[in-house]
DNA sequence: GTCTATAGTGCGATAGAC
DNA sequence: GTCTATCGCACTATAGAC
């Protein structure tokens, strides 16, 4: 039941259409992996769940799919070093007259869009998986601190002081996850530039 | 050579003397198992280093090891709990008259006079040894995020509401990891407590 | 303390695309 | 023929089960 849901929620009509039309050499080995691998963390578990499993469900052997994804978990962070230019590009092309604080927060707003620009339902089937893991937990932290890092480096290029370009990125990426976790929550209705905008403000209410 | 300069950071005049005195039955493995670990991590790299290394150093079995650690990183985090307890007890114990920002900012200082009571040399060497090693980065910020979210919750026990305490908390760890880097940096004198406040000072600037 | 499952690596063989 | 993706197998280390 909950296997048929989220496989409705995870295959876009792009990747159906690739597996039928798929010959003796299948093609998108790396994007059915994917699928398979957050089918099946959500079904039974990411520590219930091998990489032979995945593999299998694949099409490819165990070797394969490491030969894709450095580990078990990265298969499930793809996409983030294009959030991350995402973030880079907007940080060196925003207007001079913005703060550092105020560019990261643009920064994040073009980094939700990538986000929600996902198939319905993705991102918050992927959120509760990682929730449920203190492993895939630590993964994503430490994208996010990655993040953060070359934010402030970015922030730095534009003239803004080593101190201030940390403080700023990483505060950035505060707002950031927290606006995420707001706009997860089931309930909420805001769109998730909205919900980063409320972590700002509340930011600035909290300084004042 | 780079051994020698860690060993006589790491090695206490209490570790020594336990050393000496020690019989037949060895008393604080773990204790052991930690100079041993940080030992091994600093001379030839945290990889390079396998938990069997760790235990013949301390003079215990691979079991033993994993009897005392959950996992090979985590024999670096020994006192993170107690960290963590200080932060909340700080909270929990703070002026009803200060911001939600100025209670985390002073817990945060609470918890950097338990670390910087440390060894001298200690703390440098740790940070060295966990920069070098995204596995290591990992653990440590998931030990920060968990102790973000503590707080927050010590925060909503004193009636400051979620988003607010959310926001602030991880506030708190951004200046304190911040302070943290600076401290750790080679040419800074200022102490610990002080690199914090400069972090909040900067905060305030970037937010006004 | 022993045994086993799983993650992850190294390397040569192979199969298909071009 | 070259190039690249996959396979198959041997191997080590972590970690948990018994």
């Amino acid at each position: 039941m909950s296997v048929t849901v989220i496989t409705i929620h995870l295959m876009t009509v792009t990747d159906i259409t690739k597996i039928v039309d798929m010959g003796r050499w299948e093609p998108d080995a790396r994007g059915r992996l994917r699928v398979a691998a957050l089918e099946l963390f959500a079904e039974r578990g990411y520590e219930q769940t091998t990489v032979a499993d995945i593999a299998e469900r694949g099409g490819v052997t165990e070797r394969t799919f490491f030969r894709h994804f450095s580990d078990k978990r990265e298969v499930l962070f793809e996409g983030s070093e294009a959030l991350q230019e995402a973030v880079l590009a907007s940080i060196a092309s925003a207007p001079a007259d913005l703060t550092p604080l105020e560019i990261m927060a643009t920064a994040m707003e073009a980094a939700s869009s990538l986000i929600a620009a996902q198939p319905v339902g993705y991102p918050r089937i992927r959120a509760a998986v990682v929730a449920a893991n203190p492993s895939l937990q630590e993964r994503e932290l430490l994208k996010l601190a990655n993040l953060g890092v070359a934010a402030a480096e970015a922030l730095q290029r534009r003239g803004v002081p080593a101190l201030a370009a940390q403080v700023a990125a990483q505060s950035g990426v505060t707002i950031f996850s927290t606006g995420f976790e707001r706009w997860v929550t089931p309930g909420h209705t805001d769109d998730f530039a909205s919900c980063i905008r409320a972590a700002l403000d509340q930011l600035r209410v909290l300084t004042a």
